[in-house]
DNA sequence: CGGTAAAATGAAAATGATTATCAAAAGCAG
DNA sequence: CTGCTTTTGATAATCATTTTCATTTTACCG
């Protein structure tokens, strides 16, 4: 799946007619070797470890283009910080998270989907994307 | 109402042993006579108008007390701004945002909610509160 | 009523994430 | 290679929100 996503950027890059950077590849392997829901700065804390040259303007940047591209989503939460998650074309989830320990875990519901299609079609919205989150402690932290 | 809302909040400073001071009346009587999810700013403009020597700060501060007291909800929409809104005590709602004129639609539907505790209950999770926001375009903006 | 301790306020500074700027470096078509 | 354009990195700028802290208010008690 990583060379999957290499070959999606890459050709997101040629359709767009973006230049081929050492750094742009570091930021993808790097962002690939991560899990879900990492912050810029965690990335670009991964990235200096071991290209130290690379700046976080660029780890922003570079960010952005993966989310144009296709393969990341960007995830707010309640801290403040921005988040990035890989996205598989045409995948979606949404996120129960902890108040407790921040955990995250990861849910998909086909009928709450479809009744946020009805609920769009009733009052003449069109959808281009939502965000549900719900919010409390999970098992571990309820105690 | 708005009176039935004062009450809820000098209960709240009641038990808090939070002081009555000149400031908060102001800003609650304010934030009642606005419409739905203003931003601070906005607030703060329009304490200001009638109340000059009202800092920006103690709006911040209330807006938190009045959220903390149960009537007044944070809405954190794409736009960089904190907003809250009105909450009646139980009521709760989510919404259809327009990224075409930022219009937001509300709308309840308590299939939906179910289904959220149902997956909460599946991954032992407890909730504590939730948001779903639908991103798209409103009948106008679709054109 | 004053007198006082504690809480609240406002102005200004600090913070922190993100974005903009811009000179220097790198990629690429010819 | 050459020249032109994109990209980069360091740094400054933004902008919403928070913190600080000296001053003002409030609540309470004698
Ligand atoms: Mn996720
Ligand atoms: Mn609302
Ligand atoms: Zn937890
Ligand atoms: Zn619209």
């Amino acid at each position: 799946m990583i060379h999957e996503k290499k070959r999606t950027f890459n050709e997101f890059a040629a359709s767009k007619g973006l230049r081929s950077t050492r750094q742009r590849d570091i930021i993808l392997d790097v962002f690939l070797s991560t899990h879900q829901h990492v912050s810029v700065e965690e990335l670009y804390l991964k990235v200096k470890a071991s290209n130290p040259g690379v700046g976080q303007a660029t780890v922003y940047r570079t960010l952005k283009l993966f989310v144009e591209a296709g393969l990341a989503r960007e995830v707010l939460l309640h801290d403040g910080q921005t988040r990035f998650e890989h996205v598989m074309a045409g995948e979606h989830h949404d996120h129960l998270v902890c108040t407790g320990c921040n955990a995250i875990i990861e849910f998909e519901n086909e009928t709450i989907e479809k009744l946020q299609d009805e609920i769009a079609t009733r009052h003449g919205f069109k959808i281009r994307s939502h965000k549900l989150e719900i919010y409390g402690l999970c098992a571990s932290c309820k105690g």
